[in-house]
DNA sequence: CGCACGTGGTTTTTT
DNA sequence: ACCACGTGCG
């Protein structure tokens, strides 16, 4: 093999990419190389000879790393990477599934249901099942079926002790058996699906057991029970499991992620030690120490600590501002100096907690004129002409599409209203069929609709993946629907009729890249891999995000913005447990996506859910050592930090909250935002709400060791400081 | 059928 | 403040 594969390559990293056949665990921090050796060891085992490229099952969570491994192994090697198995979690159960479908007891064309698909699902067994959604609410019924599933949990195998979960059970039963009864499958399910497949059929295991000598996981600290139970089987009990990871940046516990996977990785496989890549390749110095200083806070790591080479570099700068819309302005002019320095936009990052402050930053980056791009947000393959589009395909590919009927049953409008679909309904539940079945001995515009699909069915068999598209956009009336709007509309249906536009485009590149280009391939593309498609991130432009989708990224500059207590730790954090710590972690991940500066800043008043909020600053801050922070603003942390927070003048009667003349926050509670409060058991506070008048009215406080909390004034015992 | 108005919710999210 | 969703009316 070319010596060059592994040259520049650490100790460690070294180590790591060159093990022998055995299950370990990388513990790669960030900016540690990580993704690099994960493809160098893959590379290494192939150049070897060790393993054939068929032998390798690589796996991680997006698109994005899937495809950012396949491309630096095929730049590294001289071997076709099609046909590999390097794939997210869902991509590959996916393609197992299609292989097998018949033994997984699916049709050939079985669709999938993204997120919004399941919700209707969802909601359209509690309507059958005549479950009350005041008492269940839709999303949380669907959130507990995902959960079920992510656990390895069927309906039956779910623990029901109270009626109310019972109920809940029952729902999910009924709505695996409508799944089934129409031939779709969640994104869970395909995990599920999969790894019951596997573990009933022997013969199946055990040649993909044999097939994948070397099974490879990135962000493993991310994997959900379910799916590190799917590796485990896959690995038997001779193949490696190579792990890479890093509790530190474990930030989806919220979405089922369990840490605990690494540790019961140690135990599961054995793993003689951890290998620690901690040279950190990023960041200058200060930021990496800056980040360990605060990671430090919390328990139960597994234990690592970054170093550089690139001792010192400059302080994190550190600016309070008065108001939400001054930070903004604070931030934006900074980007225009450090923009006038050189520095392209796309080389920035702003970044944020939660969705909602992106408004402020935005109408400030629009008033300066910079252009900007926010990540996130509605994605392509799910905007509303796409799914209709799509759903026409789909009830095409499998007419027991209960969801993709019902999607288009009467879009465009065609005189099938709520009445004809309740009938429809009705008749389906009578015959146990689905739908369209249904539809199929109706007369009327219903039939009509039936005729339309056999129709498009029939004229566009063997016609080209775009061509096939093109011929439904037509003939559904899609495109004529959206041609026809006038008035408001009118600029809406134009963009709608761009992205219609846009789909053509995805399909012709889609024939161009995939050697499979049949309709479910391109329906499942759409279904699996819905963000990938984006438009217009050609220009040098700002991001701006949330922390999570900064994960992984990095920048010459970024901005953290927002770090007030109760926005950034958040506010539900402190309900869950282990809530801070996840927020501790978040703050780690935004501070190691820098390389060279570093600002952070938080607002005294923010506007929030249309309240005014007054905040103090995130005690992340306060974990930050003082001599690598660099204060832009004049109030700095000195001696005591929390008294430089504390708001010991009283707020000005004028913000630009208040209109003039009134108290801020002055609701005849008898307490003033901003005032510093002591209660006998929760310590010292800052008042930062205040609700209702007399006996009922109750305030919340902001305290500096029990977090924020609203109190009762009734019971209550508050002293003014 | 489509619009107008009212109501509730509001952390993070990939597949 | 804002948006998404649901209901009721023309």
């Amino acid at each position: 093999m070319s010596t060059s594969l592994l040259s520049g390559l650490n100790p460690p990293q070294l180590q790591a990419v060159t093990l022998p056949h055995q299950s370990a665990l990388i513990l790669a921090g960030a900016g540690s190389g990580k993704t690099r050796v994960l493809t160098t060891r893959i590379a290494y085992l192939i150049s070897t000879g060790e393993v054939s490229p068929q032998g390798i099952l690589a796996v991680t969570f997006t698109n994005k790393a899937a495809k950012e491994m396949v491309m630096r192994l095929s730049a590294m090697l001289p071997i076709n990477t099609r046909g590999m198995w390097i794939g997210t979690f869902h991509g590959l159960c996916n393609r197992l599934l299609r292989a097998h479908y018949r033994e997984a007891n699916l049709p050939q064309t079985f669709q999938i249901l993204d997120s919004a698909d399941q919700l209707s699902a969802v909601k359209r067994v509690m309507k059958a099942l005549n479950v009350d959604d005041e008492k269940f609410p839709p999303r949380e019924m669907q959130h507990f079926i995902s959960a079920s599933k992510e656990q390895g949990l069927r309906a039956h195998e779910v623990e029901a002790y109270d009626p109310y979960t019972r109920r809940k059970v029952e729902v999910y039963a009924e709505y695996d058996a409508q799944c089934q009864k129409e031939g779709v499958v969640d994104f869970s399910e395909l995990l599920l699906r999969c790894h019951e497949l596997l573990v009933r059929n022997t013969a199946l295991r055990e040649h993909y057991q044999q097939r994948f000598k070397h099974i490879l996981v990135d962000e493993f600290q991310d994997t959900n029970p379910l799916q590190y139970q799917w590796l485990k089987l896959l690995a038997g009990k001779n193949n490696s499991l190579f792990a890479v990871g890093d509790d530190d940046q474990s930030i989806y516990a919220f979405r089922g992620a369990h840490v605990g996977n690494m540790q019961d990785l140690l135990r599961d496989f054995n793993v003689a030690s951890v290998i620690k890549l901690e040279q950190n390749y990023r960041s200058h110095g200060n930021i990496l120490d800056a980040a360990n200083a605060l990671i430090s806070n919390n328990r139960n790591r597994m234990g690592k600590k970054l170093w550089t080479s690139e001792q010192g570099g400059e302080k994190l700068r550190v600016y309070e501002a008065p108001t939400d819309v001054e930070e903004a302005d604070f931030i934006v002019n900074e980007i225009a100096h450090l923009k006038s320095e050189g520095m392209s936009l796309s080389e920035i990052a702003l970044l944020y907690r939660s969705n909602a402050q992106s408004r402020v930053l935005e109408h400030a980056l629009v008033s300066k004129g910079l252009s900007y791009r926010v990540y996130g947000g509605l994605r392509f393959f799910e905007r509303q002409e796409i799914k209709h589009a799509l759903a026409y395909l789909r009830l095409m590919e499998n007419t027991d599409d209960d969801n993709a009927l019902l999607r288009v049953v009467n879009f465009p409008t065609r005189g099938i209203g709520a009445r004809s679909i309740e009938q429809l309904q009705e008749a389906a539940r009578i015959n146990n069929t689905t739908l369209f079945d249904a539809a199929a001995r109706a007369g009327g515009k219903v039939a009509g609709f039936v005729g339309l699909i056999e129709s498009l069915k029939s004229s566009t068999q063997n016609l080209p993946l775009p061509e096939i598209i093109d011929h439904v956009l037509v003939h559904s009336g899609l495109i004529a629907h959206y041609q026809n709007e006038t008035g408001a509309k009118k600029r809406e249906a134009e963009e709608r009729l761009e992205n219609l536009k846009e789909l053509l485009t995805a399909a012709t590149l889609f024939v161009h890249e995939n050697e499979d280009d049949s309709l479910t391939s391109f329906l499942t593309h759409a279904s699996l891999e819905a963000g990938e498609h984006q438009a217009g991130d050609q220009e040098d432009a700002l991001h701006l995000m949330t922390v999570h989708a900064a994960k992984g990224l990095e920048f010459n500059a970024v901005f953290i913005t927002g770090l007030e207590e109760g926005l950034f730790p958040h506010q539900n954090s402190q309900r869950v447990d282990g809530g801070l710590d996840e927020e501790r972690r978040l703050m780690y991940v935004a501070i190691t996506r820098a390389r060279r500066r570093l600002y952070m800043s938080f607002a005294q008043r923010r506007m929030l859910n249309g309240q005014v909020n007054y905040g103090v600053p995130s005690s992340f801050l306060h974990e930050l050592p003082d001599d690598m922070l660099q204060w832009l603003s004049p109030r700095a942390m000195q001696r005591n930090p929390f008294e430089a927070f504390g708001y010991a003048t009283p707020a000005p009667s004028r913000s630009p909250f208040a209109p003039a003349g009134e108290g801020l926050g002055e609701k005849g509670v008898g307490w003033r935002v901003g005032q510093r409060v002591m209660h006998q058991k929760f310590g010292e506070g800052v008042v930062t709400n205040t609700e209702g008048g007399g006996k009922d009215g109750r305030v919340q406080v902001n305290f500096k060791h029990a977090g924020s909390k609203w109190l009762a004034l009734e019971y209550a015992k508050l002293e003014t400081l």
